[in-house]
This record gives structure tokens, sequence and C-alpha cells, in this order.
DNA sequence: TCTAGAAGAGCTGTTACCTCA
DNA sequence: GTTGAGGTAACAGCTCTTCTA
């Protein structure tokens, strides 16, 4: 493939963000509904001026950024219970070796009175 | 009823492009 | 002007569900 023809697919191609007020849209609609009908796709796209495919694809994408997110809010949850339990366990080991201490002296004592 | 297959929608992973530091 | 990182629109391929003949 010579080298305007990538350029033509790139022009066709061409990648734009969408703009602040679709965005808003979309987002607002999202929080009503993550897996809006078709019928509502259509609607949302006639009413942004976007392919009803554009704004099944943004759904889709959101649904994946919002997963991902909610993932990394449950892992960073875990991880700080994680932390809380090891750091209570390192307490409790560390107050079971004094007991057995204070157990082997008083095993000492007892022995050396017998 | 049961079932095979077509159609549609979603999910996941990836690519390509854009923006910004 | 160049480059690398991060964000995201778009796509591919697969799965799942629903419908129907």
């Amino acid at each position: 493939m010579n080298m305007e023809a990538i350029a033509s697919i790139r022009m066709s191609n061409n990648k734009k963000r969408f703009s602040d007020e679709q965005i808003k849209s979309l987002e607002f609609m999202f929080e009503a509904e993550s897996r809006p009908e078709s019928r509502m796709k259509q609607r949302l796209a006639d009413e942004l001026g976007l392919q009803p495919r554009q704004v099944a694809i943004w759904f889709q994408n959101k649904r994946a950024r919002s997963k991902t997110k909610q993932i990394e809010h449950e892992y960073n949850n875990l991880k700080a219970e994680f932390e809380k339990l090891a750091s209570n366990y390192e307490l409790l080991k560390r107050e079971n070796q004094s007991l057995l201490l204070q157990l082997q002296k008083l095993k000492n004592i007892l022995g050396e009175k017998s």
C-alpha cells in the first residue's frame, strides 16, 4: 500500500473527540441507564448529531472504563483491608511471643522449686 | 416441546489517533 | 520540532441471549 492510500484511509478514519456538550449528554444518559435500548441510542444520536454506532461504541467504552475504575476501587479497598489485617497479625504475633516467653520463665521458676 | 442457526448486543483486548507536557 | 505517555474513539473477535422456522 502506498503512502497516498494510507493517508486517504487516515483521512476517512479521521478521529474527532466528541464535544463537551455531547459528552455531557452522554454522561447524563449513562447515569440514568448504562445499557440503553437501541431506540434510545438512535434518539440520542439524532439529538447529538452522531451516528448510532458512535453512540453504541461510546456506551461500550464507557462501561469498560467504569468497570476498570470500580475494580481499581475494590482493589484499593481490599489492599487497605489486607494491610490492616497484616499489621494486626504482626501485633498479635509479638504479643504471643511475649506471652510464651513469660510462660517459659514461670515454668523455669516452678522447675527450680520442685 | 426441542433444536439448530441467524441476528443482535455486550464484553474484552487491541489499534490508531489526538493532546499535552 | 520531536518524543513519550495517557486518554479515548473505533474496531475485531468472541460469547451470550433471543427469536424463529
